[in-house]
DNA sequence: TTGAAAGCGGTACCAG
DNA sequence: CTGGTACCGCTTTCAA
């Protein structure tokens, strides 16, 4: 079915075809009527990608992120697709389970397919990548949590800065043993998180720590926190790298008899919907996903009005207390319990 | 940056340079290096549309989905993914919100890539599809809980069992005033999980129902079920139509003081990681997603050895006991307490 | 083993 | 307002 044979049948030239279908305007209403009768009868649905090659055009945007399970990172996707069609633009998703190979093979992908604009929502890297995309001159937005990129727009958290207060208030509470639960795409030669944890802590004369790594998933999570809790170390707060994985923590404390925030504190990151429902409820640090989604839209779909914003932008988040920390259990009491 | 480009660069003609990026062997292996060295240096990408449109196929397959937000779409959708790349197709994602009206903008986008077959994971339907459907010559594989579907192949769960099964055993257990918390979904004029709630309580005499429904999230479980608890019922149990919601219908009995299962017991539906890391763990119905993902595919992308499947299967699911269901409260001592 | 050229299904410019 | 037609970038015979 193409748009020749819809031309035959209205007895018209494919290109009034064509104008009807998109400029509609410059046609006279008969003529119109006729085509869309045709259209209509032939069930014809245009093939897009003769579309796209002949227009040149795509209004497409490419969205990649490294865990779509994660509610953190569909709640930023679920924003720019709703901005992307307000705008008339389609998107296009990919997930790369943060396998840096899936990213390469996701970015080039997207570039052949000429995107408008890219956004890639992801932890791992890969060093061919920025060059590529640089002279592929599609438009890129990377969000990441961790190191600022060079040559290309991007937006991060002050991840840092997130842990430091998680850092320091738990210390206000008293707690001195403190374990870390993070995921294995943080455990690379770069792992920004991984560091951040361990500089905030040594920030804090008297604060230990000891840091356990699995999937970015509830499982992974508890695996985690598993290997924390039998190694002897006795954390008496557990800093999570993110809310999934805090949920997983807490299943296995409660496994094991120990009461959250009574016996152990327990903390996750980003204040995704799920901290509010897991129990008991999460402290965490809030990342507004839907601004990042939001600002993402803005560098990719250019407006009429509004100003290009600027190249980098570091978001500051917030603490969010809640009921999985406590104060730091009293040994003593413990001993005689 | 053109095929053409790249073949001035190497100093032979764009039929090689399309030789070597495709079917490398019939190529002298000094050409080939040459021209790779040429794609290398200008960093070329192919671009996908052209390439689509001349070579007429194009090893994609879609997949639609109500709410990818909902794990139970998530888990699918990534086998679907899985599967696919496992055999060279790509995979185009779109979700439609419940909305029937974007389920018929994502199809004909689906049409219009001309994608080599379409899942669609949906609850929600529109009429004028399935003709459309049909003749755009588009293999498409149905996944539902409710009503199959006529001429297409299709693949569901016997929801209508699962249910039987949670009211028989919440009968069992000496419930009698059971509510029911649904999602807007299935709201509908064919309700058929209403109905087959109704339907399977309406079979044991003795019970009550009442019902309720909101949004598709953790949030709108938690609405229904306030709005159930408010209404003077006072159910001793709650059945979920999905885990999520029953992640919310806990929280609100949470805040309300109840305690799950003494107070109230909750079931929930699909058995999605979240149903064993939440508090408490969820009786709930399995669902096997990853099968569901695997016959759509054994579908969708035509095996060499492999005999087509049959075109309609019904899954019959099984239920999964764990701690947030117990007997029903016992009046007497509910009144003395 | 390689090149020339005819499409693939549209769009858009130029005439009429 | 409508038709003719030259591309868009790549694949694929057909010959050489």
């Amino acid at each position: 079915m193409k748009l020749e044979q819809v031309a035959r049948k209205a007895k018209v030239s494919t290109a009034t075809v064509s104008r009807v279908l998109n400029d509609a305007s410059l046609v006279k209403s008969t003529t119109r009527a006729r085509v869309m009768k045709a259209i209509e009868e032939l069930k014809y649905h245009p093939n897009l990608h003769a579309r796209h090659l002949a227009g040149g055009k795509s209004k497409t945007i490419g969205v990649i992120v490294s865990n779509l399970e994660n509610p953190f990172f569909f709640d930023i996707y679920k924003t720019i697709e709703a901005d992307a069609h307000a705008n008339g633009y389609e998107v296009v998703m990919a997930n790369t389970d943060y396998r840096s190979e899936q990213l390469v093979t996701s970015v080039r992908l997207m570039i052949g397919r000429r995107v408008t604009g890219l956004a890639a929502i992801v932890s791992e890297m890969a060093p061919e990548l920025i060059e590529e995309l640089n002279d592929s001159h599609t438009p890129v937005v990377f969000y990441d949590v961790g190191t600022p990129r060079q040559n290309i727009t991007n937006i991060r958290v002050d991840y840092r800065r997130g842990i430091e207060k998680v850092v320091d208030y738990l210390h206000s509470l008293g707690h001195r043993r403190i374990g870390f639960v993070g995921h294995h795409a943080i455990l690379g030669p770069i792992n920004e998180r991984l560091k951040a944890v361990l500089d905030a802590v040594a920030r804090v004369p008297s604060l230990e720590v000891r840091t356990a790594a699995d999937a970015d998933t509830l499982e992974g999570g508890r695996l985690a926190a598993r290997a924390l809790l039998s190694s002897g170390f006795e954390p008496t707060a557990i800093i999570c790298v993110n809310d999934i994985t805090a949920v997983g923590a807490l299943r296995e404390l409660r496994e094991r008899g120990l009461s959250v925030p009574q016996d152990v504190s327990v903390t996750g990151f980003d204040n995704v919907k799920l901290s509010e429902f897991c129990y008991p409820a999460l402290t965490t640090v809030h990342i507004p996903r839907e601004r990042v989604g939001h600002i993402i839209c803005g560098y990719l779909i250019p407006k009429p009005g509004v100003p290009e914003p600027t190249s980098e932008i570091v978001i500051d988040p917030e603490l969010v207390l809640r009921d999985s920390t406590g104060p730091a259990p009293n040994p003593l009491s413990e001993t005689s319990n």
